[in-house]
DNA sequence: AATTCGGGGAC
DNA sequence: GTCCCAGAATT
């Protein structure tokens, strides 16, 4: 395999050039406060920029310091953070916060060996916050990046740990005289607009020294992408009702959907879905409100929304918690996606 | 190295 | 419908 070479002076003059036309404004860009930006990064995990941006904005308005953030607690988070997925990133937000103001003075740290000790925080938003927050040259490889270098250098390594490792070396030769907080922007920005999956190259700034462009082969990287069907499942949510509130139990701090409020249910899959409804003491009802279907990261999942009563005192080992809501708390909770539609559905 | 973590935008 | 998104933690 040819060594790792830097991007030349001149390829990087267009891509910097490229940037100052056209990238994109956002809420936090030009930000240099390593808090807006770490909470930006963590949202921006697996998530698209126009979905971030306005759960970004009511964030800065809750917690606009790191202090007021440690110092909050994990159903305001989840509150806010309702909608956005991947849940355990807003708990692990909550931990980061502390352990930073506990062992940092509030200090984001500025090293990537210390900022990795940061709950929620790996090699990429390390590399980001170290870089977009203090200007230094430490790369910040995701999934725009990985595109746009492999198929630049035409990266042949198979598997996604060794293509991570060989485009970081690049993007690490890449500063030249440029602001490591811009060079990094701009490598996902480009990544973002124009070395997309699906990509039109003729306007791009690298077509002439892209070595998968040059090829034919750009729809071909990155390699080693796997695709997975995903197992579909089923199940039952129940609605139980006493006069003006629904009974809502909370999920474990750790796994899906950690920390959300939800309607009780079960699935087909469960261990034991048979002796459900005798654990739990409910009694089903003849009134049903239809179906709902969601898919997760994993697997796709459909329910039956039903009615039940609770014919003794609600008792479970698999929530942690559970509450009589009006329809006031309700709005006040983080709930997942599905529940929210098999609410909509019965007409709490 | 492979799985487990949501939800939505774009096509 | 499919693909993928400014990935990290766990096994």
């Amino acid at each position: 395999m040819p060594g790792t070479s830097a991007i030349d002076h001149r390829a990087m003059d267009h891509l910097m050039r490229w940037f100052d036309m056209h990238q994109r404004r956002m809420p936090w860009r030009g930000e240099s406060d390593p808090y807006r930006i770490w909470i930006s990064e963590v949202m921006l995990q697996q998530t698209q920029v126009a979905t971030v941006v306005p759960y970004y904005q009511k964030w800065m308005r809750r917690f606009p310091t790191i202090h007021s953030l440690a110092e909050s607690n994990t159903e305001s988070v989840m509150e806010l953070w309702q909608g956005l997925g991947y849940y355990s990133r807003a708990g692990n937000l909550l931990l980061g916060a502390r352990y930073i103001c506990d062992q940092h003075q509030g200090h984001f740290p500025q090293t990537r060996q210390e900022a990795l000790r940061i709950p929620g925080v790996g090699e990429y938003i390390a590399g980001a916050v170290l870089s977009i927050a203090f200007n230094y040259p430490e790369p910040a490889v995701d999934g725009n990046v990985i595109r746009v270098l492999s198929r630049l250098r035409a990266i042949s390594e198979s598997s996604p740990s060794r293509i991570r490792r060989a485009v970081a070396d690049i993007v690490g030769l890449s500063y030249w005289e440029f602001e490591p907080r811009w060079v990094n922007q701009a490598w996902m920005e480009l990544g973002a607009l124009q070395c997309i999956p699906h990509p039109a190259c003729t306007p791009c700034p690298f077509a002439t020294v892209c070595m998968a462009f040059s090829t034919g082969k750009v729809a071909e990287y990155p390699l080693g992408k796997k695709k997975k069907t995903l197992p579909l499942k089923r199940g039952i949510i129940y609605i139980v009702r006493r006069d003006n509130r629904i009974l809502m139990v909370k999920r474990p701090a750790a796994g899906l959907l950690a920390n959300l409020w939800e309607l009780p249910n079960v699935f087909d899959d469960d261990q034991d879905p048979s002796s459900f409804l005798e654990r739990h003491n409910l009694t089903p009802l003849s009134v049903s409100y239809g179906t709902v279907r969601h898919a997760y990261s994993h697997f796709k999942l459909t329910c039956e929304v039903r009615a039940a009563e609770l014919s003794g005192p609600w008792q479970s080992d698999r929530w942690v918690d559970h509450r009589w809501m009006s329809n006031t708390m309700l709005a006040a909770v983080g709930k997942p996606k599905l529940h929210i539609m098999a609410l909509r559905k019965s007409g709490f």
